[in-house]
DNA sequence: CTGAAAGCGCTTACAG
DNA sequence: CTGAAAGCGCTTACAG
């Protein structure tokens, strides 16, 4: 057991022959502003270097009363869609310095604050969330403190505070407007009896597209449970199939998947008797029997957003409220 | 801006009456270790609570040495396996006090390098590594510096460092066994040409099961390059099925989605021509014109273990070597 | 039963 | 151009 004693800046120190300070100015890359000569410089950073010096983040943080970490919190980090953005945060995080503290609050707002809290107690320089239903307080809260924070998803339309999501209203919008454009007489919609804004910008996109198209009256929505999705997807289209109904748009990739397994079960056939639109892309959208049509949410330019905007609260003290909307985009396939 | 300054344990000290050190032992639960009385206990909790005391961690592991905190290393977290393997483990972990941090290796030993030393940068308690291509030295270093580590998915055979891994070879033994017993005359078997562990052992369950049944002048193995999944496993497959094979098993969840395309598109019927059994179970698979049997790996054992393995490594300084395999489960569709 | 004091490893005014 | 010293907010022997 060479159990070997980790480097410390003062071994640095005396190895060079110079003071502890002078090889924490240089190490941070303050050398120039400090005026160290060149030579010292170079001779204190090949030091550290032959000596595989690794700075105490500890230490760091409780002195400067920075941690170079952002905290996460996502709705749940195994749900495709925020895997996928979990990943594009990790990657642009990294580029800029920071590491990350990813969590999942599974919807839950008692849940969101206990993981906030153990996210500050860690002194997290910045936050990035997706709120849930219930969660305003918390949010309100922390941007009142002044933590720098950043809403994924979901904005809060009544709040003061940074979002970057997808343009939803368009994206359900230009959705339906193809079902329509490309034949259907009767386009209705699956989406979550949930109350959140995401979503009622979906059903509004669909509403708008459908009074546009002079189909108001044939509006169809039904609204399925979170907590019990298949079930209630199956009763949902049940329903929705009795009333003629002859092309479905649907809110999100679970309900998508919900309503693809009932299709496949009861063998409808699709886009013959039935077109689809889903949300984000998926393997098995592409290997269902006819490839599903569906809304593409632009993952990386999401997630560099969503970074690019917490860094910029954190590092320039920038308090503009920025609410940035990305577009989707339809990918055309079989299913429409 | 009513920026509100965080409570130190000298306010709550302060308020209570009683000095600093007697509020950290009677935070930290050491009261009745110390023999404070109950009241006081109940006091100094009771206004802990009322100012919103959090502890700044930055401080308490500078002094402790410790960080309730993990550094997870994975392939890619996107990935949906690791995605729900990621969940698992924020679980688990968090029901023991850690908090996390997910990374992705992308399966190259210099970004594995470069993440493990800003883990230990942040001096993280203990490591949970998925070991890649080229990743045994950094393992074999971290391990001599006594660093709590366990090897996930891919064990070292010869390394003396714990892991918690699926047991490859009698999945993937039984998998095969199961396709000759549906009736497949010559089974076929797709995998990464990649130098793993967990690789080699699901082939070497492939052969045996072969063998076993006589069936070894029928071997026939196809490798995919991960780096050019969806072409170089067309190739493979167009060879394969010219050879006759009627029956393929898939060594992981990618590959068995990258041959699904290639069958979906040549038409190829399932299990009529074609008896399939993949890897991971997933929408797709449930979704394909026939449901595919395959291997489940059971992820919440597997989370707990290697989350139960690692903290006991922690906080019992633990370091008897400890290889954990837990038998996956074969998932029987309609594809076989 | 409780307190005074040292110290974890850095950073950063301050002084020269 | 460089160094001595204070201090970030805790924890933990030590002493009584």
């Amino acid at each position: 057991m060479t159990q070997k004693r980790k480097t410390l800046i003062k071994d640095i120190a005396l190895e060079a022959g110079v003071s502890p300070a002078l090889v924490s100015f240089v190490l941070s890359g303050k050398g120039r502003e400090h005026r160290v000569s060149e030579k010292t410089v170079a001779q204190v950073v090949a030091i550290a270097d032959k000596m595989n010096y690794l700075p105490n983040a500890s230490a760091q943080s409780l002195r400067s009363g920075k941690t170079k970490t952002l905290g996460v919190v996502l709705s749940d980090i195994s749900n495709p869609f925020f895997a996928n953005i979990a990943r594009g945060i990790e990657d642009v995080a990294a580029h800029r310095g920071y590491t990350v503290f990813f969590c999942s609050s599974d919807e839950s707002s008692d849940k969101m604050g206990a993981l906030v809290s153990s996210l500050i107690a860690r002194n997290v320089d910045g936050l990035v969330i997706v709120p849930c239903d219930g969660s305003e307080n918390i949010i309100r809260r922390l941007s009142e403190n002044n933590v720098p924070i950043v809403l994924f998803d979901r904005p809060y339309r009544d709040m003061e505070i940074s979002s970057v999501s997808l343009n939803n209203f368009s994206a359900s919008y230009h959705a339906v407007e193809h079902l329509i454009k490309s034949g259907a007489q009767k386009v209705g919609m699956v989406a979550y009896d949930q109350n959140l804004v995401h979503m009622h910008d979906r059903i509004r996109g669909y509403r708008s597209a459908m009074e546009d198209a002079g189909m108001k009256s044939l509006i169809t929505l039904g609204y399925t449970k979170m907590d019990d999705l298949q079930r209630s997807a199956d009763k949902v289209l049940a329903k929705m199939l009795d009333k003629e109904v002859d092309a479905l748009f649907f809110a999100t990739n679970s309900i998508s998947l919900a309503c693809l397994h009932y299709i496949k079960d009861k063998g409808i056939e699709v886009p013959g008797q039935l077109k689809l639109v889903g949300f984000d892309g998926s393997d098995a959208f592409d290997l269902f029997s006819s490839s599903i049509t569906y809304v593409r949410q632009p993952i990386s330019s999401l997630s560099q957003k969503v970074v690019e905007v917490v860094v910029e609260m954190i590092e320039n003290k920038n308090s503009l409220v920025n609410n940035i909307q990305i577009d989707g985009e339809l990918i055309i396939r079989e299913s429409s």
